[in-house]
Formats: structure tokens, sequence, C-alpha cells
DNA sequence: GTCATTTATCATGC
DNA sequence: GCATGATAAATGAC
């Protein structure tokens, strides 16, 4: 009842591979995956050590400061706090989980 | 030091392990046999992770790996699929 | 916002 | 040397 693979190439029985095509003509291409450097990260743990959720002008100053886009941003906090959440079901801990040292 | 640390504590979390013969066969019998929609449910992903003796989260790499590298399979050698074809044949036609 | 994904990359097994 | 499992960016559904 769920999922549609769009912006990707999805599981559409037999036939895999699509044109990127849209009837429009627009194309979209997915942005390929670039790992971020270390002071990157670095950084944007230590913003998400204070709290998990970035307001609108910390993420702005962040995107400035990392040479990365608001969005980027944003996703990458989204996706921490995933990952904490994670952790956090494999400590069995339901408290804190915000620890880098202890969860990582 | 806090990045020392962080990394010694990733690396020891990337060590894996492959699965066990029996559970990698499990697995495989699922895809080959959904290869239409190669996309278990909850309730699937919970009995196969306790069929597998993983867990779900392993349940979830593991397809999300499959589907990509059968994909990414498709034109060279893909005799996995037709052997799992094959013994799926077997069962349901005796 | 969450969250199941896709995709590339990482680190290991053999 | 690749196969394989786990993780890191990035997308889309809801």
């Amino acid at each position: 009842t769920h999922y549609i693979p769009a912006g990707a190439v999805p599981f559409t029985g037999e036939s895999l591979m699509a044109n990127p095509l849209d009837c429009t003509g627009t194309v979209t291409v997915r942005k390929k995956r670039k790992p971020y450097s270390k002071f990157q990260t670095l950084e944007l743990e230590k913003e998400f050590l204070f709290n998990a959720y970035v307001s609108k002008q910390k993420r702005w100053e962040l995107a400035r400061n990392l040479n990365l886009t608001e969005r980027q941003v944003k996703i990458w906090f989204q996706n921490r706090r995933m990952k904490s959440k994670k952790n956090a079901q494999r400590s069995g801990d339901s408290q804190n989980s915000n620890n880098i040292i202890a969860n990582n | 030091a806090v990045m020392i640390l962080r990394s010694r504590f990733l690396d020891a979390r990337r060590k894996r392990r492959n699965f066990s013969k029996q559970a990698t066969e499990i697995l495989n019998e699922y895809f080959y046999s959904h290869l239409s929609n190669p996309y278990p449910s909850e309730e699937a992903k919970e009995e196969l992770a306790r069929k597998c003796g993983i867990t779900m989260s392993q349940i979830s790499n593991w397809f999300g790996n499959k589907r990509i590298r059968y994909k990414k399979n498709i034109g060279k050698a893909q005799e996995e699929a037709n052997m799992y074809a094959a013994k799926k044949a077997a069962v349901s036609g005796g």
C-alpha cells in the first residue's frame, strides 16, 4: 500500500530500467552521494550535541560555514536523528540517545 | 581524542560477519519468489528475522543490498535467479 | 517532522 | 581481488 521510489529506478516487475524522462521532458537526476569531510561531520556533530533540532538561523550559519546547502544540513540532522534512535534501540536505552561516544 | 574513540567504535560496529548459509538460503528464496515486488512487509520481515536468527535491521540491509546489486547484475550472470526459480518449480511441481 | 528506501562508500571476510 | 554486510548522503511518501 506504500512505497513508490520515484526518483530512482523502481522494481516494476521485469522492466527495471526506466528512462528518467518525464512526460514534460523534464529530466530528474538523483544527486550522487558525496561523503562529507571530517571537519564538516565534526561541526555537525557538535551542533547535534546541543540539540537534535536545528533552527532556521543555525541551519543557515552551518550551511555557510561548512560550505553546504541548507537542504543538506536539514537532511543531515534528519538522518542523524534516525541514527540516534536506532542506536538507542540497540543499547536498550530510552532516555539518552545523544551521546556520540556511547552510541557510536 | 574524541575522534579516535569514535573511529574505534565505528570500526567495531562495521566489523561484519557473514550470515549463515541457511539464513542466506531463506532470504534468497524469498527474494526470488517475490522478484516482481521484493519488498517484504513488516510482518514478513519479522518472520524472516526470526527464521534467519538476525535482526530486523539486518533484514532491511540485506534486501536493500540485494535489490540494488540484483539490478546491477541484470544482463550479467544471474544464474542465482534461475537456480531458485527451479527450486521453487520443484517444490510446487513435486 | 518521521521513516522506508536508493545509492555510493566503507570495512571486513575469504 | 571481489563478495558481503553496515553505514553515510539523498530522495520521496505521508
